[in-house]
DNA sequence: TCCCAAATTCAAAACGTTTTAATTTTTTCA
DNA sequence: TGAAAAAATTAAAACGTTTTGAATTTGGGA
């Protein structure tokens, strides 16, 4: 291995000289620089990333955490937005920490993370409502973006407007005649489902129509969950059932269809889906049959801005200043019509 | 931050020997170890690791590299090895560096990575014949292991036995009076892939048995690429269809499925499918109609003898010596029976 | 030719560990 | 009591950078 002394003592230059001319520094003579570089190139120079570091004391790494889990949507979500980032990053120079972690406390694997390889930025999935990882990472002081956000946030993220994708299908639901309208939401805890279930209350009650409780289901988003709460949904076992039912993903309404199938109801005659879509590509939504009608918002699109992210808050720039918040397009396809005659009375 | 120096300063005692308390080291005596142990916790005392790899000139991390694709089977199963392995790597203090890569060359990451992070070890998937990336790594003598393998190796690598996979399928098959067996493979380039031929071809071979050209098919592991392939196959627009096709996958198996629904076929009067199965969530062999007939292996246990192989790869021991091979196990059930009488002619 | 400012370069310190070789302290046993 | 052996501790070097503050060289103008 070649260093910086080597490099330095081969041109009876200091190190410090050689340091600067190969970082750039404008301080020195341009015929300098030359030399040092060629002679760099020559003997094969390769800085030590570990010397950098102690001196700089930064790694220039990114932590990211996930908890070990079964539920595959996620993964495949997880996957999607940690790829890009990687690759984004990479660019930056920066290198991206993966771990999952099957621990209960889960700040647990942040603390150990930080302690072995002091990761100079974090990047959070799913915020929950209090979420103690957040509160760890600000007293700690260690840079963050979520992808996600919970209430009035002072941090870095990028998030969907959650509540208007909720709301927006629940109007066009509306315009359609539809006055039973339930939700196949996803898991109570995350905040996503939180303010979609919030969007969608909001524009039932502008509209005057009544939500029962059973009319709205939390859950995993898999095709299973979807199918068990639409089968739920549609016994009749509590009253009239719902002329159309929003879906928290493409996965969850897979579920709906073949509900729907088996009970031979059928779409978008007898009941109208609609889904919001993550874009991830083992459930396209065009691929139903009917055609999905959905709210549109690429999960991996998250990748970009967040790795934006985490490099201006590594140059200093203010968190509040990092927040991005996208809308989800709607695309009307096949499997929404207008609500069935006779059934338009409201719950 | 607290440093050695602080505690040594402390105590008055030489960071030396507070380096050797906390260290463990034998030639301390008990109560000064006892005495740097309590103040080192009472000052809330972390090593700093840049210091400490700038010594040891090791990182504690490991490189995972793959090539960004749009394939979701691949992508699934990478997570699954992957999550795997982070967790298990973790309890050695070995942290995983992950990045997908667009680079056309696919030994460029690498060496980005050794240049920036310097990962004690890299973790390789999906080794290709004469693959550049282990030549590189060789050259330089960067410790790493295998998921997969290729002809007779000489280094660390966790496999199934391929081979094993295809014949033992054939064999069943053939037990069962088939003697047009097709197949829908993984992707040509593929070591597992061109194992499994092999294997099948031998087996077809031993007991007699012609294979055309058309027979073998090479493609992606998805349920399209086995819809179309089935498709193709079953056609008869180049001699009697198949009564059995091996499928690389359940995903494969699944397009079989709808293709063989699509053409009236049944399964498995009309037509026997096996498949190998990962043993991926998505896709679950029993949850098929009729459930399928497998050769099992869950891709998720090769995080741990990939996990254990890079950790005695760290300590020294040759690679030779960390060589895993799996074999699958037979799973029968309701998709093969017997060929149909009126079809056992060889092709 | 001389002086001053600007342009370069340098020596040394710093980052926080681990490790080597030397030194001091304690113990053992005659 | 003293010498030798064993145990415990230390000072200093090393890892390879970056950075600070000082020193040197160069160039321009009088």
């Amino acid at each position: 291995m070649t260093t910086l002394k080597d490099i330095a003592k081969h041109l009876g230059l200091s190190p410090a000289t050689v340091s600067r001319a190969l970082n750039g520094f404008p301080e020195v003579n341009a015929k300098t620089r030359e030399l040092v570089q060629q002679t760099a190139e020559r003997l094969n120079y390769r800085p030590n990333q570990f010397a950098r570091q102690l001196v700089s004391g930064r790694s220039g790494m990114v932590g990211m955490i996930i908890k070990s889990t079964e539920e595959t949507y996620d993964n495949i979500a997880f996957f999607q937005v940690m790829s890009g980032l990687s690759t984004l990053l990479a660019e930056a120079d920066l290198d991206l920490i993966f771990q999952a972690s099957k621990d209960q406390d889960i700040v647990a694997p942040y603390e150990r993370m930080l302690k072995k390889t002091s990761p100079d930025a974090f990047i959070l999935m799913g915020p929950e409502k209090n979420d103690p990882r957040i509160d760890f990472l600000k007293g700690k002081e260690i840079p963050f973006v979520v992808h996600g956000s919970v209430g009035d946030p002072d941090y870095a993220f990028y998030d969907i407007d959650n509540k208007q994708v909720a709301s927006s299908v629940v109007d066009v639901l509306y315009d359609l005649g539809h006055s039973r309208i339930a939700m196949i939401n996803g898991p109570e805890p995350l905040n996503f489902a939180r303010e979609r279930r919030e969007g969608y209350l909001n524009s039932m009650q502008t509209h005057g129509l009544t939500v029962p409780g059973f009319a709205v289901r939390h859950g995993v988003l898999t095709s299973d969950q979807g199918y068990t709460s639409a089968l739920s949904l549609l016994s009749e076992r509590r009253g009239p059932r719902p002329t159309a039912i929003v879906c928290a993903s493409t996965t969850i309404a897979d579920g709906v269809y073949r509900a729907a199938k088996d009970l031979g109801l059928s779409i978008p005659s007898d009941l109208s889906v609609v889904a919001h879509d993550d874009a991830i590509p083992e459930m396209r939504a065009v691929n139903f049959e009917p055609a999905l009608t959905v709210t549109r918002s690429p999960i991996r699109e998250a990748s970009e801005p967040l790795a934006l992210a985490v490099q201006e808050l590594l140059k200093g720039k203010e968190p509040q200043k990092l927040q991005t918040i996208a809308r989800a397009v709607l695309i009307v396809r096949n499997s929404t019509a207008p609500a069935p005659k006779e059934r338009t009375e409201p719950w």
